[in-house]
DNA sequence: CACCGACTCGTACATAGTACGAGTCGGTAT
DNA sequence: ATACCGACTCGTACTATGTACGAGTCGGTG
């Protein structure tokens, strides 16, 4: 977790300075800090992608040189998963809402918006382990369908239907919009695809004005599904 | 989709031949071929993950020069892409039964089968473009609903909340159990957070031994909301 | 025999992450 | 003042990667 800051790095450096002037130009920018870089990081995401975001660019746009960035931070992992748990942060209310059903239903509406309004992290969740933002919701999620009445053996399920049919839902709904090739070729290549597959197409259409509509009516049957009877 | 073979590549071979011997040893392996290509990819990302497929590695192991590849794909990209299509084939029964609702856990069952058996197919699956498997699997899952008398405003909403019912549990279970580091590190990380969150290391802790009930009883759930009354 | 198209591959380059260790700087104990 | 330290910065250099380029082989066909 710490950088190196923990780590024994113990050399002395060795005053033969054969040079007057300072090596380093004087810094326009504030100082680095995890925080500055996890910022800067999600800039680059959000403006580059995933593969637009380098140690290099990124220390470009911090203003300092690339190596400094690790002693902030272990590795290029380690940034993607700040980056994605920053994103994530959970702002609503903390506290159980008399309502269950309205409060799991907003708890996920916000997930959801939180994860599109930064289509990498879609992507990148799969891949990295879970972030204390990620718990805290999952946490909270899971209180609120304790109290609200489901049966005790069934809240783990739930939490995990839930969870994962935001997940899904997230994931699917970033890949069809923007894949990584342009608007036009992913239009060419769907509507090629369409007459092989005639009802997917249909459904596409039919989706594709009102993706939020058809996330709240599909959690609708979920939780359904899920309610106590 | 087809490589290199449909390019215009009309520049004509310099006959300058200045050895005699024939420039590359003779071959013990079968041609290359894209199939071949896209089986070695399968078997070096089952065995080594995402990381673990470069195209040197696969050259390697299909006895090839590296450069080869690139005759028969576009890229490495297309590796991917056509890996994880080659993964996802539908060999199940491509009638419709009797048993809707049998019929449709079982194709579900499948395809989370299918991903789980190649966990890294569940992480690129949101990076890459819905290749032709996928989509039959989605087709045949609608025309399942459809004739299953779900209502037919609702059937959209209903594939893509089963879609993204498997797609997430997939991938949560996929990037629960092995995320990539050691499963010792993992073990730790774990049992430090649940001291934060006691509610979710215990649903975890109940999951953790049946998974693929919790699975089948969450889509349970699901169906029952989606379900005719 | 000239020629072509299918296919293979060595070389070379640009770009990536990051190990290493020298450097600066501000403070503190002597 | 001096010696020293720990926090932090960064240039250099190494390795690994994807892939452009163009020369080469080979079998077939006019």
């Amino acid at each position: 977790m710490a950088a190196k800051r923990s780590d024994a790095r113990g050399k002395r450096p060795q005053r033969i300075s054969e040079w007057l002037q300072p090596v380093h130009e004087p810094r326009s920018e504030p100082p680095l800090s995890r925080d500055r870089i996890v910022v800067t990081a999600v800039e680059l995401l959000d403006a580059q992608g995933v593969d637009g975001l380098t140690m290099r660019r990124l220390a470009d746009r911090l203003g300092s040189g690339v190596m400094s960035l690790y002693w902030h931070v272990d590795n290029k992992e380690d940034v993607f998963d700040l980056a994605l748990d920053s994103v994530l942060e959970y702002r609503g209310p903390q506290q159980i809402a008399q309502d269950w059903r309205g409060e799991v239903v907003h708890m996920l509406e916000d997930w959801r918006a939180s994860m599109l309004r930064h289509p990498w992290s879609a992507s990148l969740l799969p891949r990295r382990a879970l972030g204390p933002n990620i718990l805290s919701r999952l946490e909270l999620l899971s209180k609120t369908l304790s109290r609200a009445g489901v049966a005790d053996a069934d809240v783990n399920v739930a939490i995990w239907s839930l969870w994962n049919y935001v997940m899904g839902a997230t994931i699917t709904r970033a890949s069809f919009d923007l894949s990584d090739d342009d608007r036009a070729a992913a239009q060419q290549r769907l509507t090629r695809l369409s007459e092989r597959y005639p009802t997917i197409e249909r459904s596409r259409l039919l989706l594709d004005n009102d993706w939020d509509g058809a996330f709240r009516k599909g959690l609708g049957f979920l939780l359904d599904g899920l309610s106590p009877r």
